[in-house]
DNA sequence: ACCTGAACACCGTTCAAGT
DNA sequence: ACCTGAACACCGTTCAAGT
């Protein structure tokens, strides 16, 4: 065994500790998983990461914008599902590794990457909410204003990972309520 | 200079703890927010704290109940406002103290008894929307449904202290929707 | 350029000992 | 019963030193 893994390609070295993070924030939450924990998943020492990445944070970002890249095509290509059954794909992928959106939101205060992140996710949602709901014959101004509305109902449903009963009749209702489906 | 403040009535420096950590949260957040920097604006040693609480989630939640036990009383007696002014005077109740309801959502799964506080806080505003939804015409199953709705907009409008422009719009709109006020 | 060992400052929490 | 000093185990992060 090398002393260091100079041989392993450095994209597959960053790639195994975004996938480290990734399912210690999971099975953990963002401040239990110790940097220890998510180096040893990747087979480096802690002190490494912080070679490819600026601090916590910004591992965190990296896992997301991995989740996001992800999830976003997925959900583009359920052309034949219902609205309520691409939004529920989305929360399940987005949620179901640990209550990360929780966290993004609880340490916006802290970290200006996160906020941006954040804001960014923001804009993206909004925008594919605009443009189902203009798709439903929803004149743009309300489709815009009730975009904002349903994004906080998504956040919420990601926020309450313990409420998974009714989440499929939640977002019915509210897209009923706006004239989406 | 006693050695400890024995004469100092105890309830008066359960408060004094209370009152500090309330303090420090908000112009930190709880992460940031050291026990020995709560100690010393109450004027104890760290150790003292936990004669008091359990951990620093308990000391959480008595500052949540707290601020809670100051809030509701007023915006009841908001008897001529209307809706969206109660809810807005909540809003601001809530969240000015830092961003704690983001905290309590990340520190859910780590914390029995926060998940406790936070589930009677939904229940809690649920029956309130729900009581004035039914006041306002609407039937019993539907305000129920629609109650859900609008913790969740109330939730992500606390959640994004910075997005405060458009926060009386926004629950005006949601309010339009359900057909109140 | 990439990685490590060892250290730094700090944290929440515990506990034996004091009054 | 109430409070403290001193310690514990751990944390994210830094940095000089190695290859």
């Amino acid at each position: 065994m090398p002393r260091n893994n100079r041989d392993i390609d450095q994209k597959e070295k960053k790639q195994a500790i975004i996938e480290s993070a990734g399912s210690v924030f999971a099975e953990k939450d963002f401040d239990s998983a110790s940097m220890a924990a998510i180096a040893k998943g990747a087979g480096v020492t802690p002190n490494t990461i912080y070679w490819y990445f600026e601090n916590k944070d910004d591992l965190l970002i990296a896992v997301l914008n991995q989740q996001m890249s992800k999830v976003m095509p997925e959900v583009m290509a359920m052309r034949t599902a219902s609205p309520t059954q691409r939004i529920l794909h989305m929360i399940d992928a987005v949620e179901s590794p640990g209550a990360l959106m929780n966290t993004v939101h609880a340490r916006i205060s802290r970290s200006d990457a996160l906020r941006t992140w954040h804001d960014n996710f923001h804009r993206m949602i909004e925008q594919i909410l605009v443009f189902e709901a203009t798709q439903h014959g929803i004149e743009p101004a309300k489709a815009v204003s009730y975009s904002r509305l349903l994004v906080y109902v998504i956040e919420g449903l990601i926020s309450h990972p313990h409420e998974t009963e009714s989440r499929e009749e939640t977002i019915d209702q509210m897209l009923a309520l706006v004239g989406i489906q």
